[in-house]
DNA sequence: CGCGGAGTTGAACGCATTCAAGTCTTGTGG
DNA sequence: CCACAAGACTTGAATGCGTTCAACTCCGCG
């Protein structure tokens, strides 16, 4: 049980000393989840809204036929369903990767910070919405880039999180994904996930291995997987130490493309 | 410039009678959009949150060859910029399909209901959550499904949604979408698209013609693409009507395939 | 009458899946 | 300490879904 991360670390300039401080005392009891194992099931009324002090989760939706797509991979720090504080039940499952440990605060006391702290009220919210644009993000990742590309953009978004977070340094982080969860968070079979994990490896960019991701070349990744940042709504230091790390990203460029170029 | 769809009957079960006349009287003036134009850019400040009385607008980002994917469909009675309230800017852009008109509502009005109409400030962050459920299940539908049955699911979707705010029967809806839209919409090229429109129409499910969907099996459509809808959050009789309409669904699974089914 | 956008179709190619057979590692029990 | 089972990872070969390229039709519009 470690101290684990608190809500400032994860959301510098969110909130104000006085916000933590209340938050903090909101709180219940931490929860301990082993690895691999429920958090949440679809459809399932909630109570809490629970954020991540430690280890990583992923929400998950399967179609017909038992198959899993991972919806979104949550890392320490984060929020895993403060929807569920507007919605009262998730429309997907959660579960853990690694162990993991989770702080909670009962829906009710959110409900009564709107009177008494306003601002942590709206900072919620915007949690939530930081949180489905990483989400909505997911949708062009797994529709626009091929194979390789999905996988490299994968690791650099959770890359730009981690270290957004400071919670991992140039070099790389823990990850503790399979590659049958690559595979489940790009769209593809674990066969090719590893195949493709297989070229990253060859050709320098990044290694998966022991529950860790070692980046061999950051400015590769970012550019193979056609990275942007803009997305996870950083604070401009963090998101200047992106841009200096992974090189400019793409210039913007509007409307459909002039020549078609093949998919990427 | 039609009357257009009220926040009310977009939403209905969410908004108090006081709630709705208080909207209606903040609303600033309405803006109209030719077809195929841009409403927003990403990154760009917005000061107002619009939602659309009239007209489909969807949510694009492209990849660094310029090619889009959609990331969302918004049908009339939908917010479509409402996240810029919190995040002030938006991480993609939006753009009309056919002529639009929209509803705005300056980001200050929003911010003095946190006091002044309680109830209503929380049904914005609700609609903005039940708006990024549509978008994470985008996700799922082209990540884990093959290219008929996403069509098809895209399709249930919009006729769901369109269904539940009354603005459609069962024999079809109007979709002023082309081809190459509907495949930005599924991630496949505009070739692949027309070929699973084709088997769609062979097979006796649907036709997409001049700007409309008809429907010829709405439980063949469903189960062709595999919907449920759970996650669009529609109040308890439009569920019921969807499940008689659209047959039961899958009933639900939990955990990875006992056999790993070919992907469908 | 000619242009452009949307839709359609054929054929070749290639990325990704499927199936299958392996290796390697780890943890468990004899 | 070793045998064994289970899971993760790896690799090859065949198949097939989707892309690419290209040509052509249809239609509305200037």
């Amino acid at each position: 049980m470690s101290a684990g991360i608190s809500l400032d670390q994860s959301y510098p300039n969110l909130f104000t000393p006085e916000d933590q401080v209340f938050v903090r005392a909101l709180e219940d009891d931490p929860v301990s989840i082993p690895p691999r194992h429920a958090l949440t099931l679809r459809g399932e009324p909630l109570s809490h809204a629970a954020y991540l002090t430690s280890g990583f989760a992923g929400r998950f939706r399967a179609d017909w036929t038992g198959r899993r797509q991972l919806l979104s991979l949550h890392i320490p720090g984060d929020f895993i369903d403060l929807p569920s504080f507007m919605l009262f039940r998730l429309d997907h499952d959660i579960d853990s990767f690694n162990a993991i440990t989770c702080a909670r605060l009962h829906h009710d006391r959110i409900a009564q910070m709107r009177v008494t702290m306003p601002h942590l009220y709206d900072c919620f919210w915007r949690i939530s919405l930081m949180d489905s644009a990483i989400q909505r993000y997911w949708a062009f990742r797994v529709g626009r880039l091929v194979g390789r590309a999905r996988i490299a953009n994968f690791f650099a978004e959770i890359f730009a999180r981690m270290f957004a977070r400071k919670l991992c340094g140039t070099d790389g982080f823990t990850l503790p994904l399979t590659q049958a969860d690559i595979g489940e968070a790009c769209g593809m079979t674990p066969v090719h996930a590893n195949r493709m994990l297989g070229e990253l490896r060859e050709e320098g960019t990044c290694t998966l291995e022991n529950g860790r991701l070692v980046i061999h070349d950051l400015r590769l990744l970012a550019s193979v997987g056609q990275f942007e940042w803009d997305y996870l709504y950083l604070p401009p230091q963090a998101e200047a130490e992106l841009a200096d790390l992974l090189g400019a990203g793409a210039t913007r460029q509007r409307r459909r493309a002039p020549a078609p170029a093949p998919r990427t």
